[in-house]
RNA sequence: AGACCCGUGGUGUAAUGGUAGCACAGGAGAUUUUGGUUCUCCUUGUCGGGGUUCGAAUCCCUGCGGGUCUACCA
């Protein structure tokens, strides 16, 4: 990064001041999220902050699926999960774990804190439950069964165990403080009772632990040092403290929050990004439009430009939202390094060549990007009659216009100067047909009388062409801040309605071949990527994955 | 209304009592066989008010603004 090399965010800094004053003497972090939907550009921060940490301390990161609540979760997100965190590049060894297979474990120590008198059996209705909570204001009411026997509690907790309950009939709670001006504090619920299957542990448990209970456990069992988590959990530390304390558990991690991203003209939400695949206003989870880890890789972003994103942004408390350019710039800078540069016309309209011989054709040299050597060139069909840019031809143009229009000449890359003669028009007066001349000593693109032309367009030989479908993404919203919704509107009022445009694009040759996954630069249109799911041999489907920067489009006249 | 957290250019982020810097975005120019890339330059900021100090973005007080919390979700 080019900020001052020295800068260590604040977790760094807690993690140097542990190791040097020997309150640590390792580093063990973990990503734990819960399988109930698909990882987005959110998670990636965490992970890279998770495992970056590991990484740079020579100690490890755990991935745990934290699957405390089987109605909610599924294998396919477990699957997924795994496949984004391996593709963002990190690796968690060995260190695999679900919250699930310590439900032996956390429920012995939820007999444990029973004896310890720091737990009992309420029967409260949900609805009693939150009207005894009390609120800001008002302290709680303590349950009728608060101060129940320790032999009381053990019988009914073992009842809830047993199923001898209907769900909602039982909870098991904490008993700390029905007066804290900290809810979370106020005796909360650490077990339910819930018949449903889990994915791993099946149909063996009628009671759940809740994620309160249930997450210091893991950490704790698994001696991780540092539970990083979200801003939103900084009112769940102290009971988090309170029951490491309580049943003194031989490791006792530290809960450290940090901001969650948010980010321009998006959603981050689980909740709302499962609405958005339920509602089939996008195509799935990895939707290129989504901000889902799959959706951007389908997308054509890399890891690459994520893990450079996300230390872009930083780790700080602020909450804060991320301007969405902040990641377009990274994978502009990624792609501009390492992509392969093609011809594609995305907005057909024939060019014709007057003075070149009709039939001939020939095999024009082209680099494949001028950014690495390395890349080498290809041949590329040159004809009479090519493709190019509607928007490359105006009948009648300003001075700033460098492209074609009537006496003007511009360069066709790696091809000839052309100079433009005119145009043809139907009956409605739409150009059908720009055509131009050529000057024959000036192939491959240099003029050796040492003449300049202001302008290069992109073309293809339109008897040798293919055709491809291109499908170009927009922005999903095309409001700026999903977080503050405008007063009577529904966020899905702001959805960008010219989110995907799919155009059959005319291309190289030997753009046909490129397998999928395969990121490419259409020359002067954007970063493209052969979609992994659509594309068939031979016929590959394109993904724009970012626009180049334009900035013609700045200034000119809007087409 | 309480408790807790957070306020640095348009955005994100440094400066940890000692020159307010970097990136993105925006603007101007140069270079260029992509109006891309690259290079140069420029605009814009410490939420307000007090205090402590030789010196405050940083420490204290206060006001204001934003966020979080009152699930048998995580």
């Amino acid at each position: 990064m080019s900020e001052s090399p020295a800068h260590r965010h604040f977790i760094q800094q807690i993690v140097d001041a542990d190791l040097a004053d020997g309150r640590r003497s390792e580093v063990v972090t973990r990503f734990p999220p819960e399988p109930n939907g698909y990882l987005h550009i959110g998670h990636a921060k965490s992970i890279c902050l998770n495992f970056g940490l590991a990484l740079e301390f020579k100690g490890r990161c755990h991935l745990r699926m934290d699957d405390t609540n089987p109605t909610k979760e599924e294998v396919e997100y477990v699957d997924s999960i795994k496949e984004d965190v391996r593709w963002l590049g990190f690796d968690w060894g060995g260190h695999y774990y679900q919250a699930s297979d310590y439900f032996d474990r956390m429920h012995a120590d939820a007999i444990r804190l029973i004896q310890l008198g720091k737990a009992y059996v309420c029967f409260l209705t949900q609805d009693q439950i939150r009207e005894f909570h009390g609120d800001e204001k008002r302290p709680g009411r303590p349950s009728p069964t608060r101060d129940a026997s320790v032999g009381e509690n053990l019988m009914a907790f073992e009842r809830m165990t047993r199923g001898e309950f209907d769900e909602g009939k039982a909870v098991l709670r904490a008993k700390i403080d029905m007066a804290s001006p900290n809810m979370h504090m106020r005796d909360p619920v650490i077990y339910r009772i819930r018949k449903a299957h889990h994915h791993n542990t099946g149909d063996k448990w009628r009671v759940y632990p809740m994620y309160d209970y249930a997450h210091p456990l893991e950490d704790a069992y698994e001696g991780v040092t540092h539970s990083i988590c979200t801003l939103e959990f900084e009112v769940h530390r102290p009971f988090y403290d309170w029951l490491l304390r309580t049943l003194d558990t031989p490791v006792k991690p530290q809960q450290i929050e940090f901001a969650r991203l948010n980010l321009t003209y998006t959603v981050m939400s689980k909740r709302r990004l499962l609405e958005l695949v339920q509602e089939g206003r996008v195509a799935g989870w990895d939707d290129p439009r989504m901000p889902t880890i799959s959706g951007m890789r389908r997308r054509g972003y890399t890891p690459a430009a994520l893990r450079r994103f996300c230390e872009t942004v930083g780790v700080t408390k602020n909450n804060s939202l991320s301007d969405v350019a902040l990641l377009e710039h990274a994978v502009r800078d990624d792609l501009n390094r390492t992509s392969s540069r093609f011809m594609a016309v995305l907005d057909p309209v024939r060019l014709v060549i007057e003075n070149y011989p009709e039939g001939q054709v020939e095999e024009l040299q082209a680099v494949n990007n001028p950014e690495d050597p390395s890349a080498g060139t290809r041949k590329v069909p040159f004809s009479r009659t090519l493709l190019i840019e509607r928007a490359d031809f105006l009948e009648q143009a300003e001075k700033k216009f460098f492209r074609l229009t009537p006496g003007q000449e511009v360069r066709l890359r790696w091809g000839y100067f052309v100079k433009c003669t005119g145009c043809r028009k139907d009956a409605a007066g739409k150009v059908t047909e720009v055509t131009c001349v050529y000057d024959p000593s000036t192939r491959g693109g240099d003029a050796p009388d040492g003449r300049k032309v202001k302008g290069t367009i992109h073309w293809v030989s339109e008897a040798h062409a293919g055709e491809v479908e291109a499908r170009l993404y927009d922005r999903l919203f095309a409001h700026e801040d999903l977080n503050d919704i405008p007063e009577g509107k529904d966020w899905r009022d702001l959805l960008n309605p010219e989110s995907l445009r799919k155009v059959r694009a005319r291309v190289e040759p030997a753009l046909l071949a490129v397998g999928p996954g395969t990121r490419v630069q259409f020359e002067r249109n954007g970063y493209f990527c052969a979609d992994a799911k659509d594309s068939k041999p031979g016929a590959p489907v394109f993904n724009r994955t970012v626009t180049l920067k334009d900035s013609w489009a700045k200034q000119a006249p809007k087409a």
